[in-house]
DNA sequence: ACATCGCTTGATAAACGCTTTCATGGCTGA
DNA sequence: TCAGCCATGAAAGCGTTTATCAAGCGATGT
């Protein structure tokens, strides 16, 4: 049982007037804002020590006028992608002394966007990083106050309204698409996932390469992103016969689509060669372990917070861009002749 | 190009005259603290529309002396059980109208603790939770100041310092031990991960159990918790030959442990039976499928907001305590003869 | 019908805890 | 002795909420 204090926390008056000074002193002391005589200080510190003062956030706040807080809105906290990318910006918003406050977006009608929005809203905020990664982190840009600093992280070729940290998964496809066809694969199956609004970055670079290869578009196999949804999505290419090379939308998904071709008798790679994204911590151990297209998704984190921070900053900076490189592991092999 | 608006955001008395009332007028439409004649209400409500009013949070805050924030400090925000964790966390504050700030806590001296623990605490703060899976978690609670409202999210059998919402590990380890025992290995062989403190809950249910059965208590394999490190302690297993089960702290680990042992020509679960902890989304598509404790992370996240806030209500709540179960999956089997 | 009372509604003012501007008084240095 | 500097304190905000007060107005009692 901890002994809850029913007395009210110290103020910078109760410092004062135990050190005996006046609160701007005190206040200068805390700051540095001006100098102060060093008996003086040593009183204040010694009082602040003694009563244990802590600074009220909220009169601070609220006499600066000075925001600490980032807030990011996302549709999951749990996946790969979503979680590093959190982690970036946490790291990088740390490091210049701001907090990140975090808001899920979880439906994905317009109300619970307002609703989430409107939530994250109430707080001081510094400004606001909204993950774009679905159609949900759209709906709350869309939802967005235009008189509060945001950055998006998105997917390049996304409307341009809004700042954006881009990460190129339209090359990062391309590049995926044509190393399949490079080991000579007659076409290149994909399995997608939900894209943020138009059709994902993923899905255009897969097309384009395959239509600059004048290899045949096959019809897009669709998941939800998840690991299962990727075994359902695995199981319907098997049953297709005449697959020998998958690209998926990201890891979760492959390692389903994987299993589920073995499963079915499809040994992989020898008859099917699969590519995943995001390089997920586990794609170096399954089994096969996975060839992907290695996205870092904190990189992308602490460049979305540096941007936010450089435009409030006044000073004009470029949008930052990530490109996805390949990582060749024992998923994929030359096409069987 | 947004248009960057210089003017500065509009405040209640802007309201107030616009809408050609006073301004506690404005105050009582919003809070509806007292009654106030329908067409001002409508003039009101019209203004704030108008001007796009949102109320400044840091001067509410300051007034009314509430906190909205719950404050998050872990030292993982990507791995499952954080993760999810912090997913359960997010959506019970959110039911009730917090927002949850996320710091983390990167480093294990006790100094950066304390610079973490500072971050945290300049925001002004409803409570705090602290993911005790760790040692960072235990630093953290270590310096927290105890004027404030604090949970732990740990295991059972730790300090008492501190109200918790407690994961029964330590029964959750005994069952999986007995299970295994069950089958007929003659012991259980353990990969630990990094406790908090003390012995982790789960190596103690572990050893209890292999005592109470009389079977012999092999040494302890570590690892950091990471797929990687599951590698390397799989492979140190697979060296000794003697073993036929192996209980994993977490189930990351275990797909280490798997992929090693098979790698060193072990079959599980022929001649290996693995038993892991979570159960990780990849748990079921892994080959073999992983039998597990499940752990519910996101209900006892919300169990710990829950606890906070009926602790901060005044309410004696009981601590919450939530024990993993088993889940039975292709990773085990009766041991050969 | 008139003064009185109660009730609704609006306004004035104080408070929340801090920062910041400005004025003041004591020093220093020439 | 006076200009100039420095440390310090008094006071005015920051944008809300909330208590207190005043005014308006219809209803009531005689």
């Amino acid at each position: 049982m901890t002994r809850r204090p029913h007395t009210r926390p110290p103020v910078l008056a109760d410092v004062a007037r135990v050190a005996g000074v006046s609160v701007p002193t005190v206040s200068r002391v805390l700051s540095g804002s001006a100098p102060v005589s060093a008996d003086k200080r040593r009183q204040v510190l010694r009082a602040i020590q003694e009563l244990g003062y802590r600074p009220n956030a909220a009169a601070r706040a609220l006499a600066t006028g000075r925001r600490s807080i980032i807030s990011v809105l996302t549709s999951d906290t749990t996946r790969y992608g979503y979680a590093s990318t959190i982690r970036g910006i946490e790291e990088a918003a740390r490091a210049v002394g701001l907090v990140v406050a975090l808001t899920m977006l979880d439906g994905d009608d317009e109300e619970s966007a307002r609703v989430a929005v409107d939530l994250a809203l109430d707080q001081p905020l510094a400004g606001m990083i909204v993950l774009e990664f679905d159609i949900q982190g759209s709906r709350a840009l869309a939802a967005l106050p235009d008189t509060l600093p945001v950055a998006a992280v998105s997917s390049a070729g996304q409307g341009r309204s809004v700042p954006r940290a881009l990460f190129d998964d339209h090359a990062g496809a391309r590049d995926a698409t044509n190393y399949l066809l490079g080991l000579g694969h007659r076409t290149v199956h994909h399995v997608g996932i939900p894209p943020s609004g138009r059709p994902s970055g993923r899905l255009l670079g897969w097309r384009e390469a395959l239509e600059a290869a004048g290899a045949p578009v096959p019809e897009i196999v669709e998941s939800d992103g998840t690991p299962r949804s990727g075994l359902q999505a695995g199981a319907r290419l098997a049953r297709r016969g005449d697959v020998t090379a998958v690209l998926c939308g990201n890891d979760e998904v492959a390692f389903g689509v994987i299993k589920a071709l073995q499963d079915e008798g499809s040994r992989v790679p020898e008859d099917v060669s699969v590519v995943g994204f995001d390089d997920h911590p586990l794609a170096e151990i399954w089994t096969p372990s996975l060839t992907t297209m290695r996205q870092d998704f904190a990189e992308l984190g602490r460049m979305a917070v540096d941007f936010l921070l450089g435009r409030l900053a006044g000073v004009p900076v470029e949008a930052p861009r990530s490109t996805p490189r390949l990582v060749v592991r024992k998923s994929t092999a030359p096409a069987a002749r």
